[in-house]
DNA sequence: CATAAACTCTCCTGTGACAGGAGAGTAAAG
DNA sequence: CTTTACTCTCCTGTCACAGGAGAGTTTATG
């Protein structure tokens, strides 16, 4: 089936299935004239497979890794594990960061009046530290 | 001062401060003939204030309204307030989707056995789903 | 069956906030 | 005076695409 379709059927753009081509994710077979790929049912299932794992905040990268995973019968779920378990360490850096941040920002508003005078512990703060 | 006194006073480096530079934020003396940059003490306090408000994740966009309310005495704090408002919200959305996509990997992490063997939930749930 | 509409292709540019490096000129130290 | 350290601009790369130009292809309609 042709890309316009490939993208309805798993949920992605067609700008977005022509980039995973290019980042040699899924290359599907280009008619040899004409250029227009070709996606299988096996493709559309690998399309979704990706979209689903970028969802999950996994890079193009470690999407290959995955596939590659995915593909592979034999592989073990060791593997897998250790890939997901990353991706939740940087989570919770993540996490961790932006609850701090927000901590700080939150502490600053409610100091700050909020109305016309121009004193504003915000910005003292970002000037003073 | 030259550009990598002005980094080592701000913390910056000086590939950021030319950024800034371009990007018309703080944008320095330069001598005509050498085209050094020379950056002044009141330079060097806007460059760490930008290097804090960056720190709490403000755009250079936004990092160049609060420059402005930093240098209009006269501005009310309702417009300070207002943009660290926003920017808290942009943040506990963030959040909120971080640790959804944490539960769901933690949730996998948990049924997958991680050793020699080639079952694995967490390649099942990019599947099915 | 001719034409119009819809789809596809490649190639180029832009995004945000810089980092890295080339090549050339300038300043400070010995 | 030479070496070293700094500075400059310009170009490329990062990540995961989006948007658009211009050209070719397929499908639908009159």
């Amino acid at each position: 089936m042709k890309i316009g379709h490939a993208a309805q059927l798993s949920g992605l753009t067609v700008k977005t299935i022509r980039y995973y081509d290019e980042a040699k994710l899924i290359s599907p077979y280009a008619d040899p004239v004409t250029g227009y790929r070709d996606y299988s049912e096996a493709d559309i299932a690998k399309l979704q497979f990706i979209g689903r794992a970028r969802q999950f905040n996994f890079s193009i990268d470690e999407c290959r890794e995955l596939l590659d995973l995915y593909e592979n019968k034999t592989r073990p779920s060791r593997d897998v594990k250790q890939l997901t378990q990353n991706k939740i360490a940087e989570i919770d850096k993540k996490l961790a960061e932006l609850g701090k941040l927000k901590d700080q920002l939150s502490h600053l508003v409610h100091e700050c009046s909020g109305d016309d005078r121009p004193d504003c512990p915000i910005l003292e703060a970002l000037s003073d530290e």
